[in-house]
DNA sequence: TCAAAAGTGTTTGTGGTACACCCATGG
DNA sequence: CCATGGGTGTACCACAAACACTTTTGA
């Protein structure tokens, strides 16, 4: 027996996108402008094209709603309970995005209405996106944990005190300056450039991400 | 434009089922008699059929090659690259099946060859199989140091000594047997029952794990 | 000269790791 | 009584957390 023997699912990916912006993360959603679900808010996605490899198509539809897609992308989960779409079989694998603060100014340039919003004050969502959107914000509070992901929320070249004001926000508390600034030195992930950013106050110095940094440093064991 | 517009990629799952025998991780395989890949061994898996959920798909396929299907079972991955598959368009949900040493004695029931394989010397194998099985290989290793999955691959009641050295073989390498006991016990995921394993030497007390305990503990945080 | 943000070291406490001996049973 | 595996406590070291003042610039 070959595959076209049988009725076929349909394949959705999804996309939740994240930034940072208003010191807040923000995830960027689309209001449906038909059945189902028409008029609530969606994450962004759509079905994968038969000669489209997976996250190919997810880096469409990034690139659809935001006009940029050499960002970090990482697969979460693929959701395929009965019954999550109203519309038939849908199974839908679902990624995460994170944009960096200064690219996240448009959002999607077609007609529909899309937005930022607050992770928050979300508004109700269609189908399972509630639970997509829960999983993919777990991730990447997980994630920052162990991995530098929160790099790819920042522009090319921050301070560090945009840095840490970034991991206040994604982590939801306060860091102690001098240790954030140690641990940073020693994860060896940034580098000074020699440029400076004057506002207020003394200039700071200005830093990028290594890209060579791949210190994706093994967790402590805890079983046992 | 509805979803029936498009042609469908296939859909399967692919079940990486691991358990402890001989002192050696293991993963069972089949050997493939179909084209393609006919005489290789495969990671067991199917066709998602449309009326059944995901996880009810990866269930099914271990039951029908173990026997067992109230085992730990979670989704690792989906592959959805082109060209995966020389039959055409195939998207396939990995998932990982831990299965306890004592359950683990009858590996498939039908026709097909069916053998359990040290994952130390594992044959060639079919699709991107390989790549699956690395995968599972290393999700398992990851998990066990911040999570008790390693449970999953004991019986019921087990000795201190008989887990440790399931840790052990997971983590390919020695653990003192002080500490390990120390931080077992520190983590209250066992509890001892009143039973003992008589043996060459001194009786050894049976624990059990605790199954209210769903402790994943946070891991420690690096970045920063 | 004042406000505002940048930058910089030390002390203390907790937790991880290393390590050796006595105990209970069966043959 | 001997071989075999079961069971137990402490000392040291490394790293994380707490904590306050000086520096540089623009208004």
């Amino acid at each position: 027996m070959t595959a076209e023997d049988y009725p076929k699912p349909s394949v959705t990916v999804d996309v939740v996108i994240i930034t940072l912006r208003d010191k807040e993360l923000q995830v960027l959603l689309i209001k449906r402008d038909l059945a189902p679900y028409r008029g609530k808010w969606a994450v962004p996605g759509g079905f994968v094209h038969i000669d489209e490899a997976l996250e190919a198509a997810a880096r469409r539809e990034l690139r659809e709603e935001t006009g940029v897609s050499e960002v970090y992308l990482e697969q979460l989960y693929t959701f395929g309970e009965l019954g999550r779409d109203p519309r038939g079989r849908v199974i839908s694998v679902a990624y995460i995005a994170l944009v960096p603060a200064p690219l996240a100014v448009t959002a999607g340039s077609d007609a529909r209405e899309a937005r930022w919003w607050p992770i928050g004050e979300l508004p109700p969502l269609a189908f399972d996106h509630n639970q997509i959107l829960q999983y993919a914000l777990t991730r990447l509070r997980y994630k920052i944990e162990y991995s530098p992901v929160g790099f790819r929320l920042m522009p090319e070249k921050f301070t560090l005190s945009a840095l840490q004001k970034a991991y206040e926000i994604i982590l939801g508390e306060p860091l102690d300056k001098r240790n954030f600034r140690r641990r940073i030195n020693e994860a060896k992930v940034i580098e000074p450039t020699d440029t400076y950013h004057s506002g207020e106050g003394r200039p700071a110095r200005l830093y990028r991400f290594r890209r060579d940094a791949i210190a994706e440093v093994k967790a402590r064991r805890l079983f046992p």
